[in-house]
DNA sequence: TTCTAATTGCAAGCTGCTTGCAATTAAATT
DNA sequence: AATTTAATTGCAAGCAGCTTGCAATTAGAA
């Protein structure tokens, strides 16, 4: 909490009651929320504020993007132990894996896994050159 | 291509001119692509009718979902060689990878990986009991 | 306390689906 | 081959979730 608002402050961000709020509902929740469910915790704040401070976490590494491949995208506070998630078609609940091989999974929870997606995002050598 | 069409005569549906092309185009294209690419590669079929055929086709498991995070999603052709994919942040270009392991991506691409998603979907033991 | 650039709220607009319904059509039946 | 009818399509309208321009507000520097 404090550490992620001295990010803000320390790359030249005013610390807004807004932007602290947002901070602090995603520090408390520690799960991935939608930007709806972001507004939804706020007290007093503009959707349009949220989507560009979430933009801004985003961008400055403070919250991280996660798709579940849901109609929307979820953003969750991004700590130094990296994990990822399993959801639930039925109930839609989203629990946290703290493995990422792919092989290991379906000894290591209790779900019938019916999907799951491994997707890269980088820069391919061609763009990387220029 | 006749495979395929044979699934959705043999779940009983018609083959209509509309349905035989939206396959027809996932089968040559090979690689995902959006709704609206889709409809832009039909001649003469409404945008609401390549919706719902990409919605049946992927019911059928003729087509498989692709997700990357982008806006929308991508439909791709099913076959049985199971993949994933790669996609640069700078051109958009989208490549296939046919090893699906974390570790070893890195060093079988030389791409210069920013972003990685593994992410599960199933049925909880929960909802699996009822 | 004053000042000013950054930030916010408001309102309008956009993209990408999603749906209801009447017209059309594939294919089963005659 | 013609008829029939339930499935399928096209059209048009609508919606969710985001995205942006702009005037009002405010954090924090002076």
């Amino acid at each position: 909490m404090l550490f992620h608002l001295n990010i803000l402050k320390e790359s030249g961000y005013k610390l807004t009651r807004q932007r602290k709020e947002v901070v602090k509902i995603l520090s408390t929740k520690r799960k991935p929320l939608t930007l709806n469910e972001i507004h939804d915790e706020c007290s007093q704040i503009d959707f349009a504020s949220v989507y560009r401070i979430i933009q801004l976490l985003t961008e400055l590494k403070i919250v991280e993007e996660v798709n579940l491949g849901e109609r929307q995208k979820r953003y969750e506070i991004m700590n130094d132990d990296h994990h990822h998630h399993i959801l639930c078609k039925e109930c839609g609940k989203i629990e946290r894996l703290d493995l990422c091989l792919v092989d290991k999974i379906k000894k290591l929870t209790d779900y019938e896994i019916t999907n799951h997606s491994i997707e890269f995002v980088g820069i391919c050598p061609k763009c990387n050159q220029s």
